[in-house]
DNA sequence: AACGCGGGGGT
DNA sequence: ACCCCAGCGTT
């Protein structure tokens, strides 16, 4: 049988969670604010809740509205994302304000807002549901897992994303989801986040349990949705350095090249990253100034990307007094993409992997430590910790040359 | 269809 | 150590 919409929806209403981005459930509210719904949904996409809410409000307090966001220069919004991961999505979101504000706002069709940088199928829909109303299933992996799990589709993801994908709009088929598309919508994201969880689902909890959910019935609960397995992620290597302008206090960064990984971001001038360590000698042919006495930083810093592991080490030197520090000055002055910024400021704008190296060169005494990222939670920081931690204990993954 | 693209929290 | 998250764009 099919799960009722008019179930879930009574189960949203008492049960739904407060969101900085959300209108609250029910009649007489205020209509939601297209902008506010977009810059949600965008932060959101493969990016946790309580990760996205304070960025939002971060965000919407520097750029409060579509008109706002189109007049800032792009390094100012990558600067405020910077942390969020991602980075593409910064840059689709900036480039589609221009467009938004050029054409005069939002359009309400599925098919219009999927045509606009940066919003896909899944975001087409979950702005077109929840900001404008319109009859459409957003299918993010939320409703994926619970459309697997109550439909029992037994074949494996990536394949089975078009078969789940129509599973959900069947929903509609209910005049209870096409009364109230954008609190289904959330509905389901709640149930997702909450009660129907990737491990150990609460299934006591759930509105659709005894009759509604073919796993629960077969106790299967737990090993739907099947996914194909996935290959191991290598390790790669890389050597970053550290510059510092005695005179001034600031460190060199670079900019990264506008596409690809990090795309636009800042980043320590380094070695390019591969499957081998660097040796000492090799690494330094790589320094913005070759000549200065580098020194090794104990310990590496490590950062997980989607597809690799990246293990760095650290070089640090000072710019010498005199004619020899004027000359290194003005040859990392003369190359393009290159600035110096006080420590702090560097750090609020580096992506997290660079963050590391300068939490490496903390501990060593090499720089004061930089302020995190985002105010401490309950669990959180011990979660921090445990990365320095792995980070110092990792150690060079091959010893010095004596 | 497969792959590249961050970062964090839960288990 | 691994999983997965309010996915998108490119090839």
């Amino acid at each position: 049988m099919t799960p009722s919409a008019a179930a879930l929806l009574r189960w949203y209403d008492r049960h739904h969670r407060d969101l900085p981005w959300r209108t609250p459930p029910g009649q007489g509210t205020r209509a939601p604010d297209p902008y506010r719904i977009w810059l949600s949904e965008v932060m959101l996409q493969q990016t946790t809740a309580a990760a996205v809410a304070p960025r939002f409000q971060r965000f919407l307090a520097r750029f409060p509205s579509v008109e706002a966001l189109a007049a800032a220069p792009e390094a100012a919004v990558m600067e405020e994302w910077a942390g969020l991961g991602y980075y593409a999505r910064a840059r689709n979101l900036h480039a589609c304000a221009r467009q938004l504000a050029a054409s005069g706002g939002f359009p309400r069709d599925p098919a219009a807002l999927r045509a606009l940088p940066g919003i896909g199928a899944y975001t087409a829909a979950a702005v077109a549901a929840i900001a404008f109303g319109a009859p459409v299933v957003p299918v993010d992996g939320n409703v994926e897992r619970i459309v697997a799990r109550v439909f029992g589709v037994a074949e494996p993801l990536p394949g089975a994303r078009s078969r789940l994908a129509a599973l959900a709009q069947g929903f509609l088929g209910q005049a209870a989801a096409r009364a109230r598309p954008g609190d289904f919508a959330q509905a389901l994201f709640d149930l997702g986040a909450g009660v129907c969880t990737s491990r150990r689902p609460a299934c006591a909890l759930c509105p659709w349990r005894a009759g509604g959910c073919a796993a629960e019935a077969r106790g299967e609960q737990d090993s739907l949705p099947r996914r194909v397995a996935k290959r191991a992620r290598p390790h790669r290597h890389g050597a970053h350095f550290l510059l510092a302008d005695p005179a001034t206090g600031r460190i060199l960064l670079r900019r990264r090249p506008p596409g690809g990984l990090l795309g636009g971001m800042l980043e320590l001038p380094g070695t390019p990253w591969r499957t081998a360590p660097w040796e000492r000698n090799e690494a330094l042919t790589h320094a913005p100034w070759p000549g200065l006495p580098w020194r090794l930083v104990p310990g590496t810093a490590a950062h997980g990307f989607t597809h690799f592991t990246l293990d760095m080490q650290l070089y640090a030197a000072a710019l010498p007094a005199g004619p020899a520090g004027e000359a290194a000055r003005s040859a990392c002055r003369a190359a393009a993409g290159w600035e110096w910024r006080p420590p702090a400021a560097a750090a609020a704008a580096l992506p997290t992997a660079m963050r590391r190296l300068l939490d490496l060169a903390a501990e060593d005494g090499t720089l004061p430590r930089a302020e995190p990222l985002r105010p401490a939670e309950p669990g959180a920081a011990a979660a921090r910790r445990r990365t320095v931690r792995s980070g110092r204990n990792t150690g060079p993954r091959r010893p010095e040359r004596p």
